[in-house]
DNA sequence: CTGAAAGCGCTTACAG
DNA sequence: CTGAAAGCGCTTACAG
């Protein structure tokens, strides 16, 4: 029978006759011992399995060198891949390897508020974290545990209050609606997620501001991010079934996938993209780039974020200055098909 | 002057006047703790800045539910993002999320071997090596301090000697080649990497068992991997220049980047695609779908491989038996217009 | 060349 | 309600 125990340095010694301190030595080549020693104590080593526990040996340093990303919408979609939205995963690879060239590892965790999280879960050096939510509980636990991190995008009933990387979504809002009218728009609809991020409430904030600029009444639809493309139908009997009053002539899309539905939906009722319907996204992925017409989008540019948050979040954990300008770099505008009327 | 080390627990305990263990109470809940102590605690905590230490904590439980990733090839790469080469991006995005799903963090490590890697570099419970390279010392090292890995191809050099996950390298070489045939094609030259791994090993050597049975003479070229689509100029005149005799009338790239580079240097000196080219590639990108033409690929899924691959890693950092078949999926061949005439 | 002892920063019975 | 003591699995001066 197995012991079900890992096997510890103490166990290697008493199996060699050796003391923990010879094992020590012999195992990480430190100190003098005999060759036979070192030998003898290398193959009762392997012979009962054992392994340095890497826990204990850091003990001493106390320093992982890890770093944490957690990228809080991730539960709002029912999947991570590039199809669906590639935000996070470039964003998660560029971090990853900005890490890399820092001399840190880097983790993708799960909320560490679970009551299973793991160990490890709580364990990085300093955290990156993703659109938080409202009174978001991972920014809470972090800063109760003073934890070390740094948002991208604020909580947005507390804006301000951890260090965060300032997102430009109004800005940004206001670039694609300008777009719109430029692109011949008269009336613009928002179609925005159910998610209580920054990016949505900015943006919507920006949308009415926008509409009241205008003099146009502010026309808006919130559909679940979990939903993806799914929506499209729903989202067309909402801005132009029968109870809609003045439908609009182009929409702003959140979500690149809230997007692609409706693009495909529109085609499937003979709405035209973009004779009838002007479209844009706010953050597209590969799908509204190979899709006919491909939609216009805003490349949010996360390898910048994720570049600038790593940098932020390495300084947090060897507790150096941030004398960095806190925010992440501007999306640029993809025009595509989506908006380009004749 | 700020003291350079962190405050631990002592402190902590000396400035609130209590023991160690009060503090410990106090601030994880443990215990009983008159609420004025509790509270006169906590607020010291937080005066001196302490932070439990992670590491310290887990020394009782030794396990930190962490899961690595090593991407071998990633440093033949000089980029990451998306539209160079998916793969990986995929891989390590579906890779985080199955472990999510077990209950465990998955950090993307770079080569433990460095000297000055970081003891995150060494702590994960077990670890997922992708396309380890002939003698990989990376696996090697896992191997000698007795870390558990899976590795999703074999060190060509080592095959069948560690834990991994057969892949289907042959077969793959073999159904892209015949679709290349079907295609129209003669004569079928391989384009391939000069990273020594498995993928271009058995693929090389499929190659060469495959034109031997069609008696066709084998005509290779190898390019860095890191060279990306730069390639495109090189391989064209490696295998249409002056000094080629017989010049193929398809190519069949390993990486998707070097048939882009083949695709874009075609066009650009007048070489169509597929009527005097056809052209397929091993390991697709969104750029090989997007490009004019669409460049046929496999669809190695890694989405699979990954699942499959944390499975095995779990299982290995929990003691349990491998009762599972260990070999990824079949990849799929998406065929698009560099393979379709008329 | 080898080992007893102290210590890394916590937690956890257990005694008071 | 509070704390002294032992222990988690290692490493590292230091003494022999």
């Amino acid at each position: 029978m197995q012991r079900s125990a890992r096997a510890t340095i103490k166990d290697v010694a008493k199996a060699a006759g050796v003391s923990p301190t010879t094992v020590s030595h012999a195992l990480n080549g430190k100190g003098v011992v005999r060759r036979e020693t070192a030998e003898r104590i290398r193959r009762v080593a392997a012979e009962v399995g054992y392994r340095a526990s890497p826990i204990a040996q850091g003990l001493q340093n106390s320093k992982l060198g890890l770093l944490a990303l957690v990228i809080r919408p991730l539960h709002s979609l029912d999947t991570f891949l590039p199809e669906g939205v590639d935000y996070f995963l470039r964003l998660a690879g560029a971090a990853s390897l900005a890490a890399m060239e820092r001399g840190y590892s880097l983790m993708l965790v799960d909320d560490p508020t679970k009551p299973d999280a793991p160990l490890s879960a709580t364990a990085a050096d300093a955290y990156i974290v993703s659109e938080p939510f409202a009174d978001d509980p991972v920014l809470t636990l972090l800063s109760e545990k003073r934890i070390p991190f740094v948002s991208i995008g604020s909580d947005p009933s507390r804006p301000g209050r951890f260090v965060e990387l300032e997102t430009h979504d109004w800005a940004e809002a206001v670039l694609v609606l300008d777009h719109l009218v430029a692109a011949g728009a008269q009336r613009v609809a928002l179609l925005t997620g159910s998610d209580a991020n920054s990016w949505n409430r900015e943006s919507e904030d920006a949308y009415r501001h926008w509409c009241a600029e205008r003099g146009q009444d502010p026309d808006i639809a919130a559909f679940p991010e979990a939903e993806g493309e799914r929506v499209g139908d729903a989202a067309l009997d909402r801005f132009f079934g029968p109870s809609a009053t003045a439908p609009p002539d182009a929409l702003f899309c959140l979500t690149g996938r809230h997007a692609a539905g409706v693009n495909s939906a529109a085609a499937a009722r003979g709405i035209r993209v973009p004779e009838d319907l002007l479209l844009a996204a706010g953050s597209g992925a590969l799908q509204n780039r190979i899709s006919h017409p491909g939609v216009t989008t805003l490349d949010l540019r996360p390898e910048a974020s994720a570049q600038r948050a790593v940098e932020v979040a390495v300084r947090l954990a060897e507790g150096l200055p941030l004398d960095l300008p806190l925010e992440v770099e501007r999306a640029v505008l993809d025009v595509r098909g989506s908006t380009t009327r004749g």
